[in-house]
DNA sequence: TTTTATGCAAAAGCTTTGCACGCCC
DNA sequence: GGGCGTGCAAAGCTTTTGCATAAAA
């Protein structure tokens, strides 16, 4: 989460010569509040609720336009559609339950070591920004199959 | 990629209470062939080109069947359609490069220490089978932005 | 004024689904 | 023979794209 509120995106809008309108400044307030779990879709669902006529296809331009000038990350969580998270926001991964559907939020410190791992086998820089990791989570590894 | 070729399909399919056809047969040989690496479009393309006239649709269908009964697994790899693997064939990853698109395998052993963590924190059971981790391989990494 | 972004709508791409026929058991 | 699987085609959903208009710089 960025400190201040809404300037702050104007700011960054403006550090990556793009223009500032008011759809760009509610998609990266929307994307902000949403701390990496908000698909392109739920975003366009969020802002059509405080600011209606927004359209849809602008959400996806825009993500895109965001995600290229490395202002937001883009992470496949699901099978379908992904989710968008502010860079520079608190970096964090995602433990996916493939059962329930569950997301839980693990600190990057975790993953140092196995980064680490990684860089020194194959010289593969592995994403530090946003990482996730499927499997079952503790409730549902305790029903049957 | 299980050791003996035709038979085994079989096998495995009537071990799962699927019906054996010559679909099905064809759609495993093709996932084992593709270790771990193709999605549904280039399965029923690989078919295609040996057996034309089996529809795309079949594929869906057939993957879905499959990874109900537990004989593959699917994995997101880019951000459009998954990858299949057959369940039991060599365990290993992926290092995604999201500039280039190399995939390079990574062994199982090396993920073992992260599971072990995850599970010990969260008791979330991390998937053994299938794990993507995207980043820069070494020749991406070295150009510039 | 010039450039870039948006709204709108159509199209595209991948995946799912209903139905009737045919094959597997 | 009964039930499941397949082919076919249509529908569904998410995402992309062309174009004219509107807004930002």
């Amino acid at each position: 989460m960025v400190a201040d509120p809404f300037a702050s995106y104007r700011q960054i809008l403006e550090a990556h010569h793009l223009r500032v309108t008011p759809q760009r400044l509610m998609i990266l307030q929307v994307i902000d509040e949403g701390q990496g779990h908000l698909t392109a879709e739920a975003i366009g669902e969020r802002i059509s609720a405080r600011f209606p006529g927004v359209h849809q296809g602008t959400i996806y331009r825009t993500l895109d336009a965001l995600r290229v000038a490395g202002m937001v990350t883009e992470t496949q969580l699901g099978e379908r559609s992904a989710v968008y998270e502010l860079v520079g926001g608190h970096r964090h991964h995602h433990l996916v339950c493939e059962r329930c559907g569950q997301v839980t939020e693990i600190d990057d410190g975790l993953l140092a070591g196995l980064r680490a791992t990684i860089l020194e086998h194959f010289g593969f820089h592995a994403r530090t920004d946003h990482f996730a990791i499927f499997g079952l989570c503790a409730h549902c590894a305790g029903l049957p199959t």
